[in-house]
DNA sequence: ATAGGGTTAG
């Protein structure tokens, strides 16, 4: 018997994902360093070779070296004393010149004070003062004249470096204009660009989001003498990206291929946010696939891009794999990290894994941010977690930073909860606060709240809440109106009028359907349906099903059963209803799923109709019949449709019985079936 | 830390 070829690689490929990233030595190397030391003295002398041969690293060493000398003590320069004290010095030198930066941040931009604050570098700068201090500077006026200083004091070998620095900080400053002029001013005096400048510039010009510039300048550099280089590359795949040329960003990655440069994490890390940001996230898990197919290394940005783009796409068991992975690798979590997490699982409603990461964030002292606890709350509100939306709000109004205070999306979450588990008070408590802050009630605020008083019953609230949204200059919108008509579901018959009202000021449309069952109108034959189908046809995907879900309500509610049958005809006809009747061999079923009650028991009533017609004429029955409500208890209520119709159905005599391992389904025989439905019949006969 | 990519989102 031959084995499948997936059957003998899918271990393996597993055991790819979770050990092999890192080489096993990095893992051993410590471990004999101390178990031998001849090994560690090799290390140590390797590690002062490298110094030495730096350059860069000796500068300030020697001089540290020539005052140790001063003071009579003789260190042998090759012991590991002499290694710690270049590290020291540089140390010491580094310090004092990102003060410099700092002092030269808050400068004013003239010429004068910023020269004074860099005398106090003293006469033996080094070019490399120059490069520590500009890269670390953030001021770019003040920069421009401190590059100044150094070009008038220093014989640079290697000016375009200074240049380089000092674009960055044009960079930070996201001043594609001034370093254009700074572009211009070298080629002036005669300093050629490199690959750096240019990659610096199409950065910044893609951080200024002009990714046409970015081009202009990518496509310029073979002018002055310059062959785009891996790094370039990479700038330019990204600068496409965002340009929204996607094809661009990956032939120039194909190029790069060919080409064989060597590409890097960073750069993959970018073809994956760049498919992430289309919607192509099996492509993100491609590009995946094939740089781990190249032997190169995540790191952390692409990790960090891959959970983002499964956030996005909905997938939080990938995200959750991929951390896995991430993990394993030795890898560890980064604030991105917990950010892309956060956001994966809370939109998923992945509720107990990102409470985990919130609690793992708050454990390590990582600040959240507004975003990350409104995702929380969102979350919170979605699933029904009142406490601990409590909790993680008291928590934001007791943090020290002014960027976690809640602001108008917290409090809105927090009136949808209190709204949607029936605290009134609260709610208002709430909504109170939210204005104390210094936020007006949005529609999302009102629309919860029109649900929060119907809920109660207090009918003239709602009404009030209603003119709210007008005297703060908002109109209505789908959402808010669907939440009008679903209070008209549980509000008692004679307050209906006056919601009618509101409903009609929201969608004259709706406002007229809802009006004819209300009163129930006398009409002319097919009018109501006419004017219902006119209605949903014009609603949004989005809340189709929601408006025919409450109108059918509101129609069983008046006892007007013929209206609602015409209200689902019209909802099949319309396919906001699909898939409710389905007839195989074996089986015949009804699907109640995101029905509402009223909607459920109307679809009931047709399908049992249905079945009587096809018993009248003789049709063969399946061995089962089955109904299937959904196991799904609301978030909010604490029965769901299945408890309902458990109930509903037994006062009917029918024999369907709760599947025991099948949740939410409810199933009979053909037999049971057949007899209940006779039975049924001759009643109606006798009554009659 | 010591000249270039990326990063905080709804």
């Amino acid at each position: 018997m031959a084995s499948t070829p997936s059957s003998t690689l899918s271990p393996l490929y597993e055991s790819n994902i979770f050990c092999n990233f890192n080489s096993p030595q990095k893992f051993t190397f410590p471990l004999k360093l101390h178990s031998k030391s001849c090994i560690r003295t090799t290390q140590v002398s390797l590690q002062e070779q490298s110094q030495v041969s730096n350059p860069n690293n000796s500068q300030y060493s020697d001089r540290k070296a020539v005052s140790s000398s001063k003071s009579k003590l003789w260190v042998n320069p090759k012991s590991p004393r002499a290694s710690e004290l270049k590290r020291k010095s540089y140390d010491f030198r580094y310090a004092s010149l990102m003060k410099v930066a700092e002092s030269l941040d808050s400068c004013k931009p003239v010429e004068e004070d910023v020269f004074n604050v860099l005398a106090d570098l003293g006469d033996k700068i080094v070019e490399q003062d120059a490069v520590v201090t500009l890269n670390n500077m953030t001021n770019a006026e003040t920069a421009l004249l401190a590059m100044k200083y150094f070009q008038q004091r220093l014989k640079l070998s290697k000016e375009v470096i200074v240049y380089n620095v000092t674009l960055k900080v044009l960079r930070k400053n996201k001043d594609l204009d001034r370093a254009e002029k700074v572009f211009d001013e070298m080629l002036e005096r005669g300093v050629k660009p490199d690959n750096v400048t240019f990659s610096t510039i199409i950065s910044c010009a893609r951080q200024c989001n002009l990714p046409e510039k970015a081009i202009e300048w990518f496509e310029k550099l073979p002018s002055f003498g310059c062959e785009p280089d891996d790094v370039t590359y990479s700038v330019m795949i990204d600068a496409y990206g965002k340009a929204g040329n996607v094809d661009m960003a990956l032939s120039l990655y194909d190029r790069a291929r060919t080409e064989k440069w060597r590409i890097d994490a960073v750069t993959f890390a970018t073809l994956i946010r760049i498919y992430g940001a289309a919607g192509n996230f099996d492509g993100c898990l491609n590009v995946y696939e094939e740089m781990k197919a190249l032997s190169v290394k995540p790191n952390m940005t692409v990790y960090n891009s891959l959970l983002d783009a499964m956030g996005r796409a909905r997938r939080p068991w990938q995200a959750k794999n991929i951390y896995g992975e991430m993990l394993s690798n030795g890898f560890q979590p980064s604030w991105g990290t917990y950010a892309s997490l956060i956001r994966a699982y809370g939109r998923a409603r992945y509720s107990e894994d990102a409470l985990k990461i919130y609690k793992e964030m708050k454990e390590k002292g990582l600040e959240l941010s507004v975003v990350l606890y409104n995702t929380l709350l969102a979350m919170c509100a979605d699933v029904g977690l009142t406490d601990e939306a409590v909790n993680i709000f008291e928590e934001m109004k007791s943090s020290a930073s002014e960027t976690c205070q809640p602001d108008s999306w917290t409090y809105s979450s927090l009136i949808t909860i209190f709204s949607c588990s029936g605290k009134v008070s609260e709610a208002e408590f709430t909504l109170n606060e939210m204005m104390e802050a210094g936020f007006e009630p949005n529609i999302f605020v009102l629309t919860s709240l029109i649900q929060c008083y119907g809920k109660a019953g207090r009918t003239d609230d709602v009404v009030r809440t209603f003119d709210r949204l007008s005297d703060l200059g908002l109109s209505a919108d789908e959402r808010f109106t669907g939440c009008l008509l679903n209070v008209l579901t549980q509000t008692a018959k004679e307050d209906l009028h006056k919601l009618t009202i509101c409903l009609e000021r929201a969608n004259p449309k709706l406002g007229y359907v809802v009006k004819f069952l209300v009163d129930d109108e006398v009409e002319e034959k097919g009018a109501f349906k006419k004017h219902a189908t006119e209605l949903l046809d014009c609603a949004t995907t989005d809340v189709q099903k929601a408006y025919c879900n409450c109108l059918i309500d509101i129609c069983v509610n008046l006892n007007q059963l013929e209206r609602a049958c015409e209200l689902l005809d019209v909802g099949l006809t319309l396919n906001i209803y699909t898939d409710i009747m389905s007839r195989t061999a074996t089986q015949w079923s009804l699907h109640l799923k995101s029905l509402s009650l009223g909607a459920a028991l109307t679809a009931l009533h047709i399908w049992v109709n249905d079945l009587n017609k096809a018993l009248e004429s003789g049709e063969e029955f399946p061995s089962l019949l089955g109904i299937n409500t959904g196991h799904g208890k609301h978030k909010y209520s604490e029965k769901g449709l299945a408890g309902v119709f458990e109930s509903h159905l037994k006062e009917l005599n029918a024999p369907f019985h709760e599947a025991p391992d099948k949740a939410g389904w409810f199933l009979t025989t053909k037999v049971a079936a057949t007899s209940w439905l006779e039975s049924r019949r001759a009643q109606e006969v006798v009554a009659a």
